[in-house]
DNA sequence: GATACCGGTATCCTTTAGGATAGTAGTATC
DNA sequence: GATACTACTATCCTAAAGGATACCGGTATC
């Protein structure tokens, strides 16, 4: 337990800045990492992430599972059914984020935690006011 | 290693979306995960920090501090100097998200190499038809 | 007296993300 | 023959993020 001190020097530092940097742009956004998420359950079809992340747009999900697919997260492949089937799927690569999501995942069911203890204690703070 | 496929079933599916998507939404942006990362070496004042963060405005970068504080990622003090000296820190939540940031700064670092090794591997490619 | 530092704010502007809505071809269903 | 599904694309638009530039009062330095 260092809690989160472990840069100590300049150098250090900016390696850090500039790792993080890194995978913010590559991560960027409202959505890539959900559809990530949301694909971790197997593969699925346009429509069925369409449903799964609610209130996005086929324009923006085709913009982004291009995005994804340019950076080698997902595969996209297409049944020649009629009409045709299109899937896609996590790639390996994509599993090399899996820590970045597991602790975002957990660290946003803590601060949710967080968040409605301090909302509790606002409100004894305000009931010993008012007695 | 279960290779990041820890999600089996859609409710757990869905928590998962919706965790990582409040984290998303707290430390959205360009620049706050890494001012949080740039004050792991201490404490820094206004100029330190916009000298740390090439390239961020003054207007951003006071932006983005109120918000950190709102947050509770930060603390704010102002030093009765003449002129005033203000510096800024991390407070003890911020730590809590050492983990999430390790990860992106471990991820960063080894997709710069995962990009190097296949920019290598095509010019071997390349290499090998004109030959 | 000119310049520079500090910790910002004010104003304006561009870029990007993202959303709304409509429409496409080719089935299949009622 | 009307409607619905799939996997999108096209067009238009809004809101937000972020950047450029200038400036402020106060001090210190040259």
């Amino acid at each position: 337990m260092n809690n989160g001190k472990i840069i100590h020097n300049k150098e250090a530092c900016n390696a850090a800045v500039n790792a993080v940097r890194d995978t913010l742009y590559v991560v960027n956004g409202k959505w890539k990492l959900l559809m990530l998420v949301s694909l971790m359950t197997g593969p699925k079809r346009f429509k069925e992430l369409q449903r799964d992340l609610e209130n996005i747009t086929p324009k923006v999900l085709s913009k982004e599972l291009r995005d994804l697919e340019l950076n080698g997260f997902i595969k996209r492949t297409v049944y020649d059914t009629t009409p045709v089937t299109v899937i896609y799927e996590r790639t390996e690569y994509a599993n090399s984020l899996s820590n970045v999501i597991n602790e975002m995942r957990e660290w946003g069911l803590k601060h949710r935690e967080h968040i409605k203890q301090m909302s509790r204690d606002e409100a004894e703070a305000r009931k010993a006011v008012v007695v």
